[in-house]
DNA sequence: CTAGTTGCAAAGAGTTTGCATGGCG
DNA sequence: CGCCATGCAAACTCTTTGCAACTAG
């Protein structure tokens, strides 16, 4: 967890900020912020430090291995679903009612209870289909 | 693609046949064949032409970068979504009709295009929750 | 036979860590 | 000032690859 917020710091959250819905894997960081003073240890050190705090969330992509990294613009993002385009990485969010009447159906068919945060549908998106 | 059936792939297709529904990781695999004659490049070779073949699915937890595989049981795999435990890694089939019937919530209220086979659904079995 | 597969060891990619230096509060 | 974070390089883990020997068909 974070106590001193440093500039590397900073120029990693408004790299995210600015890429809010985009799978950003480490090097596609590294690149956006090359032009700025920061290591790749610290960045893998902040990225951690944010995710832990829940200011990006970890992903990894069953075709790489790599990890990437999403910006958590609201707090509100644990109550709905993802929607994760396979060909653009472009993210979007579920409306809420839908996601709840998605987790219900589930768990109507089975006991099973699903967790929305943890669940990211892919798929293609408008423009990518 | 495979073209010989050697006794290293029937080693593995059989250790995926009984571990069915269980998420292994390739260390899982090499624990659980180390009695065998199989060195671990023909583990990766073989699980690489399995995954192509669709006789097991590549996967990769979010919290490891680790892969892991689960064997398909029966190629309706592709028209259900699957469950899969966070805590034990046993994977559920959820019923064919309720999978379409959340694809098609999903396409009323955006325009995208879900793929069945690459969604999880990850939360807790009726054991672990 | 002969092309695909194996085992080994070496190479790669991505990520983590130890340690001295530097900077936030 | 004291502790935390940084940068660098080395270490690590997982996976891939080159190559000679082996084997299924």
């Amino acid at each position: 967890m974070q106590k001193y917020n440093t500039s590397q710091r900073e120029i990693l959250i408004s790299f995210f900020k600015e890429h809010a819905d985009e799978l950003l894997s480490v090097n596609d960081i590294a690149a956006g912020v090359s032009d700025k003073q920061i290591s790749k240890s610290a960045i893998y050190r902040n990225i951690a430090m944010l995710s832990d705090e829940g200011i990006i969330k970890h992903f990894v992509l069953e075709d790489s291995r790599k990890s990437c990294y999403r910006y958590i613009s609201n707090r509100e993002c644990k109550s709905h679903f993802h929607l994760t385009c396979k060909k653009c990485g472009k993210t979007m969010h579920m409306p809420k009612s839908t996601s709840e009447e998605i987790v219900n159906l589930i768990g109507e068919n089975s006991a099973f209870k699903t967790d929305i945060s943890q669940t990211v549908f892919f798929g293609l998106c408008e423009n990518c289909k």
